[in-house]
DNA sequence: CATGAATGAGCGTTCATTCAT
DNA sequence: CATGAATGAACGCTCATTCAT
């Protein structure tokens, strides 16, 4: 589309995301029909697509804009620090935290995940995010920092510990993000048999 | 249903399991029709609906046998071994190597969280993975084997990493299990920081 | 499609033909809906796309087996007389006869001729038609049967003056096709200042 | 409507009326929207009911201003010879020097007699040629110039050579209108038998 | 057991038209 | 005069499900 908009349109289109967010989050993408999304809004069918070309677009315009922003926040918390740990620290931190107020785009990845149509988008993402990690483990790594090994299979390791975590901590149970991000960094840092696991500093 | 079948009964409903779990994980559920399930396999669309109650009901069947069987395959191979934390690293390797051979049952198993009406059966099943898991964590706490803290946080940390490699390496890179066992097993115990990463026993 | 039918669904298949011919012709191909065939007919919607790919596809169905009907027609009247002006006037003679009887057909293949999506077709067939006719005008001409000209051009007069006349004086009058034929050959044969014109042979 | 126009808007209606023209002649009436046409215009929606109170009476107007442009080009070709057979090669000379620049038109006539809603219109416009014609002819043969018969379907045939070459000669082909005129009246005064069929006179 | 024709609610999408600005 | 956001009926089409054979 690319349509200029007015700020009145502008504000349209977001309560169209906003909407459609929390309703493919809720009740899942398929099941979520145009027509609930625009009876909900209380609207005309027209509008849906005056301010974007499918169903389909849609659906990629919250997952685009959700890696987008947090990628921002990663870097933002990350700020000018050097230390590829406290880096590694700051970068969880922060998502944690943003997770906890945009909890319905977790799932929303996740069905992106499951269909061919969206996959592709999701990958090159998480690709992204993967390599960002990784050349800061291998930062660690070769300044013994921290101990050697595949990099990139360490920083898959501590997205999946922050991703499963941020999933039944934050999301599942409603716990602190603080919280739960202290616990991340202690397990990644120290695992299940690290002499002072639960002795790391804490940061929030 | 719970119909009583003939043998070849039994073959046919195994065959439509199988193409179906292929033809969802690879197209996804929505996308994938009951009409191409039987044209796929050659038979008319009664025989879809003799055997199974509906589209939903096959996938939940699908879903059910595969956890069965998961669990199955961790009970069996942590046998009749005592000590926690030998038993979790057993069940780590029959996962890896589980999910290596049933690659599908992970993306179906993904999309059946992000809908409503899938997303409570994933749960439980989920929740008795956790449980499982637990219980090793906080038996090897209370012996001491491993650093007090909070048993479930860690429990699905561990099977966050198994999760996410399992995954990424092994489905994704078609790394061997055993591998990738090695080094969700080494990233547990130690984490980052740990002073002998990489230098765990070897099993496979 | 390609589906094989039965008796029964050959014979739906045909009701949906000839109701749709009835339909688009008097109505117009965009003003009438797949809505209005099935309805029409007192079927479900699903029928209509169990024997059709697409609206378009039934519309091309229609005019396809026309045009081959037509064909076959002309082809069997001439049989085996071997004098090209004969032939001619034969095939003239078999088209009006079988435009009598296909009256809507006629309106179709107008309209198709002005949308871009079907008048690659219809023009293909046209080049059939005017290459057939124009052979025979070339054979005649090289025996000095008729005056020397421009083949293709003279054939296309044939064809335009046998078209209006089927159009406008059988369809639109309700004359009898073998009536106009005469007509048609009494023009083709000596135009307007031919000095015997109006004593030609008679056939029917 | 009929409402009275600045001359601005005189030349805004004039270019709906060109490019809405062009755009149903090459892409169909049904298929081009209203949308299509101010986009490419790149004026507002407005403009367009401003000027035209439906897609439809557009249509319509077209088609008329084309009939009425026609029928003058004509009479004026005409002038005051008084020789019914040269008027009638005046006009034909006439008629096909103007669909020469009037290509569009001649579709959008076609389209226009295979929907009901437009036919009625088309028909009465032909009527008034044909009545035309058929005095000629009437004149023609009360005179003794052309041979008896029935001065309608002479008329009609005369007519449908002329229009079938314009269409797939001058239109299709791109060749000289003159020429193709020529065509026309040595086909429509000798017929394929006429003795000295390629002697006529020559025109332009 | 098995077929495949049939159903019809519901889908995503279009578009002629209106009207507040 | 002009804009462009909004409407909503209608469209072509899909598909889970049923059932006569």
């Amino acid at each position: 589309m690319g349509r200029r908009l007015t700020p009145r349109g502008e504000q349209r289109r977001g309560e169209l995301l906003a909407y459609a967010t929390e309703r493919f989050a809720t009740n899942g993408y398929h099941p979520t029909s145009v027509a609930e999304l625009v009876d909900g809004l209380g609207v005309g069918k027209g509008v849906f697509y005056w301010y974007f070309e499918s169903k389909e677009d849609l659906f990629l315009e919250i997952l685009r804009a959700g890696e987008r922003e947090l990628r921002r926040v990663q870097l933002d918390a990350m700020g000018d620090e050097t230390d590829p740990v406290a880096r590694m620290e700051l970068a969880i931190r922060a998502s944690m935290e943003w997770w906890a107020t945009h909890r319905e785009l977790y799932v929303l990845i996740e069905f992106a995940r499951t269909e061919a149509s969206f996959a592709s988008g999701v990958r090159k993402g998480e690709r992204v995010a993967l390599e960002d990690t990784r050349r800061l483990v291998q930062e660690a790594m070769d300044s013994g920092a921290i101990a050697d090994g595949n990099a990139t299979v360490v920083a898959q390791a501590v997205l999946g510990v922050s991703s499963v975590l941020a999933r039944t901590q934050v999301l599942g149970r409603g716990r602190p993000p603080s919280e739960v991000a202290d616990e991340v960094i202690d397990f990644c840092w120290h695992g299940l048999l690290g002499r002072d696991a639960g002795q790391t500093r804490r940061t929030a």
